[in-house]
DNA sequence: AATGAATGAGAATTCATTCAT
DNA sequence: AATGAATGAATTCTCATTCAT
């Protein structure tokens, strides 16, 4: 009544270069062309309609929506909980490409506050970063965890400079900031707030943790 | 929460004694006075269970918490989200009546912090007011909407002696502090931010709409 | 995405007898008539499909058969398993009980040739216990466990007695009389033995069993 | 299992050349070799599989162990039942040397003994065989249904050979013998019997069917 | 001819809501 | 008026089979 067959399903196959009569200098890669093209739509689709309608919505939906079978998102994510952890890992990779980009800002203050302008952006575009983010405390997932923990300490780079630099107070803990800019995105983005609005709003904050010395 | 509503019932009807032959003998139904208090049981064990685990709690889970059957549950509230509204509409009721008082308070700056420290202590505990809050946008309730109005109202009276006070910026909307606010108290209570943190951040806040002149 | 709710569900409900104004001797729970209706119906309909289909059968078409809706059967059984797990269970109480009735035989030969008999005759309609009793080395259920053990001795009462008496090998086990008599009835019964003829194919285990001396 | 099958194909189709325009220079088709040999391996990795873990192992578990594609394993067999039945007849059909083999022995109740305990033997580690053999009565298919008419057709021999040396009862048919070995290996099979004992159980058996005269 | 991606009809289970007692 | 049993639509996930590459 109960059993398990079936070893682990990988979602990324093995790269495979066609075996058979092709030349040198191909990439690496020819093969499931249209394989790759169903994980993107999956991937966008859900990207769409999570950001849209919250992380609750059916997975047939998303199928519909991407343009495939049930079946066909399944073969790529093994797990509703899986493609939604790996719509919000690579999202929280790009924030971490940011916050690196933004740490050679040779003006701390400036560094830091375009990070944060960044973040608010695509925090109120997309409730299921957030959504994610702000239930990180409680349901812990180990892949989130990790990446979570490298966001956490590249843009405690970006405070401490700031912090380094006199333009920022020292008793503010990146987690204050992530949860002053990220709960306000989260407000701001589900009442309709635009882009504009919650630029002020973002400024706000940073009034608020500027070094008042 | 967010569909369809095949009934119809308003959601707390008058309580109406059968309209027929009865006016005579029979006793004056005091049976209300347990009735109410079912409804009080209802409302408490509720709140205290959406607060918790959020408003994804199965019903049944609320009526056994209650002491009551499904039955007498659904006979109080026609719907899970009346009983939902119910709350939130009662909070904000409190949460308006906080205000006026603090609209008492002759020092204008200290009113609004007062309120705002009120509104974030609330917030703190309470994950369904501002889930609720949060989707007052999106999914407006005209009940909803009304009392939030008036709620909007009542903080704006705060702001804006706290303006002309000269204490606080002139640039700042009742809703960006508001979602600023609210925002925070979500993010800061579903990662676990204990009582006194989160009024460090709400001083935050309160130090970024100040005005700086 | 992943909670948890809901304290666990007990099959048969807490024994109320009703509060008000009833007399002295009433029986100790007239509450829930249809309720234990039910119940029985969908006992009663999983027997007939198991037996005749097989444990893989969905389990709307239980429901279906029993003329109740999914809903209700699930309120009953919390599982599939759990359904059929009582099924088999309680048909290995009845054996439990034949057994013991059997023992009172004064004839230690003719107790356990008449409870064999038995056996056969209920296993050769069942196929859900045999699948069951089958596998219960491989999956073992607790609650199984316990049951079968206990029937497990109780049969072998019947064949010590029966060892005593001369009548019977002592290398048999236990455990042997159970797989010849139950596989046979197995196989018989899948490809359509009728009873007499399951007699005589329990008669030539005994045959076989019998103390050659 | 047991239901509606789309597919008309033979099980193993005669393997068809192009009938146009090819006679001339091409090779003629020595592919079929490593053709074959895939239809090896997936036999035998699903022999084993089957045996294991039962028929209700998915099918891409099989493809996987043959080290083959799905797409591969369906070219070979049309249906997982076509597959299913392919081993089983296979199986059937060693039986059948096997009687043959044993018909020859001098000895008649030997032969029918040796005969059974090979049964026994290959029964016991292999359930798949006995779950088709076991379900045949019920679902059959004619494939099945030939070569297992034609085993019976062989054991009689055996059967009557012993019945006629004055070793075996002549009331017990060949089927009867079938159904209490069969059924006896298949439980012993589920409950873990190892295969020494398994032989006990066969000797019972046999002893049940000796001639008491 | 081989591959494995796509498909979609089930299957088990949950939960808001209705209804008989 | 209260109770909790019944309901069934909706949801997640599986797996035999087909089809494009």
């Amino acid at each position: 009544m109960s059993e398990d067959h079936r070893s682990v399903h990988a979602t990324s196959g093995a790269v495979v270069t066609a075996p058979s009569a092709d030349s040198a200098m191909c990439e690496p890669r020819p093969m499931r062309a249209d394989a790759a093209r169903n994980h993107e739509k999956i991937l966008l689709a859900a990207e769409e309609i999570f950001a849209l309608d919250g992380v609750t919505v059916p997975i047939d939906i998303v199928a519909e929506r991407a343009g495939v079978g049930i079946g066909t998102l399944y073969r790529h994510f093994p797990t509703k909980e899986a493609l939604y952890e790996e719509i919000v890992v690579t999202r929280l990779r790009g924030l971490i490409a940011t916050a690196d980009e933004c740490a050679k800002n040779p003006d701390a203050q400036e560094g830091l506050c375009s990070f944060l302008r960044e973040f608010a952006h695509q925090a109120s575009e997309k409730h299921d970063l957030f959504d994610a983010l702000g239930q990180a405390g409680i349901d812990i997932k180990v892949r989130f965890f990790d990446v979570l923990e490298e966001l956490m300490v590249r843009i405690d780079v970006l405070r401490q400079r700031a912090v380094d630099a006199g333009r920022v107070r020292d008793d503010v803990a990146t987690k204050d900031m992530l949860n002053l800019v990220m709960g306000t995105c989260h407000a701001a983005g589900q009442s309709g707030v635009d882009g504009a609005n919650l630029q002020r709003l973002v400024d706000i904050i940073l009034a608020g943790i500027k070094n008042p010395n």
